[in-house]
DNA sequence: AAACCATTCAAACGCCTGTTTAAAACAGAT
DNA sequence: ATCTGTTTTAAACAGGCGTTTGAATGGTTT
């Protein structure tokens, strides 16, 4: 007995109709494991209960992937794939900044919002945002790196007064902040905002004019960073995070 | 044998020198659970690591707070309560809107950044946002709830033009979502800017004047909510996000 | 038919988990 | 010293976990 163990789109294995659920095995694991990990996280879940949904032996992620985590690595690899496939990052070819700050921005919260109805995709990215396991810095530099740099982009062309690099990344982040907190903080919103207001206030569509308008308001007026005023600060408080705290 | 299973302040105990560490037992464990909590989140902590750490047996926590779930809900009670002591909801006597909304900003920041070098306060939070347990509901409403409403009263008084409720609670969660990124997304923050510049320009003071320039920059300008503009919107992903994934 | 190989399977292994138990240690009052 | 109630302890319990094993299956090739 050998196990493949990587993937390998086309192989000599013939594709014979399976028992129930259709495709091979290993595509049935795949497919039942992205929502477990996403509802459970990695510890939680189980490969029982993944096993169970794929109607496959527990042995067979040892077969298939290695391990617990070969299979998790293979899991969020597809996800990438996919999210990149069908909303790639806007080019910079559009000659309107305004117009391609929207697009970027539309194209962030598809990214995070779209997908299987329960929203599992995202779920396992902001799940790898907060504990990263070890292929976290890999999924940073190949997924939200180059939309962050067009977005940097964006603002450089949209700003009217001189600003420096870092301030430039700010606005960045104040944008994806704004529109991760959409997903992350959803548990939140449904408590704090009533259910018909929600509904109609709070699609990709009406967050991304929003979001882009405060940008635009922000960028365009030079504020963001001047706001200086005489202020009573808190003493302390001043320490940078520049540790994680694992 | 009788346990006490919840919290007095003051009762009969005696409250000599312990062993080691000091305090007694039921504050070790409280103290040691914390960071444990903070760092490998409730399913992946043990209670053998806490009890470990706070030089108790194993047995402590059933007698002192029933089982692992209530020493959980005790911490995060605790950390609430010092929050709210530390960094108080500012009230609505400030005259000018503008510093009332730098003051929140402020707050905001400081509760979410302060504390702990290793940070695991708001590390925790920010974990019962992603993955709710039963208390959840319950620290949105007493934890959450007021600095929102004090945030969208600001704006209500900040914004010229006139507009409707949900697009105040909009900018509430703007403001909101731009500060709890810079902790969750702290990871991707990390990788994304080099040291020298993350150094110098990502403290709380920093942060703070940065956030509240965009917001009085979207306020006074009456954006945020205006921006239409011909766009090839990509079809469907109109759904709202009814739904929590769980 | 026989040999080969990839795949599946039920069962077991070893480990770690939260929790419980009953006895021991302790402190203070009688 | 004795009793009383609280706290601490070591050990065990029952269950779930990821992983491994070795045999059974089934199709393909020799």
């Amino acid at each position: 007995m050998s196990s493949p163990d990587q993937n390998s789109s086309d192989s000599n294995v013939a594709v014979t109709a399976e028992s129930p659920g259709g495709e091979d095995a290993r595509s049935r694991i795949l497919a039942a494991a992205g929502p477990v990990f996403a509802r459970s996280g990695f510890d939680r879940a189980t490969v029982r209960e993944i096993c169970g949904e794929a109607n496959v032996n527990v042995a067979s992620v040892g077969y298939y992937f290695g391990d617990k985590m070969g299979l998790y690595r293979e899991v969020i690899r597809q996800v990438h794939e996919r999210k990149e496939r069908l909303f790639p990052t806007p080019g910079e070819s559009k000659t309107d900044a305004a117009e391609l700050l929207h697009s970027v921005i539309r194209t962030l919260l598809s990214r995070i919002f779209a997908g299987d109805s329960s929203g599992w995709e995202s779920q396992l990215m902001m799940r790898e945002m907060m504990q990263p396991t070890a292929i976290f810095a890999e999924l940073v530099q190949e997924s939200f790196r180059p939309l962050f740099v067009r977005l940097v982009e964006t603002f450089r062309r949209l700003v009217t007064v001189e600003v420096s690099e870092h301030e430039l990344e700010q606005f960045a982040f104040s944008v994806v902040g704004q529109c991760v907190y959409y997903r992350i903080g959803s548990g939140v919103i449904q408590i704090l905002v009533p259910e018909p207001s929600r509904q109609k206030h709070y699609d990709i569509d009406s967050l991304s004019r929003h979001v882009t308008g405060i940008m635009l308001a922000a960028a365009e007026s030079g504020r963001g960073l001047q706001y200086k005023h005489a202020l009573r600060v808190n003493p302390s408080n001043l320490t940078p995070f520049n540790t994680l705290p694992e």
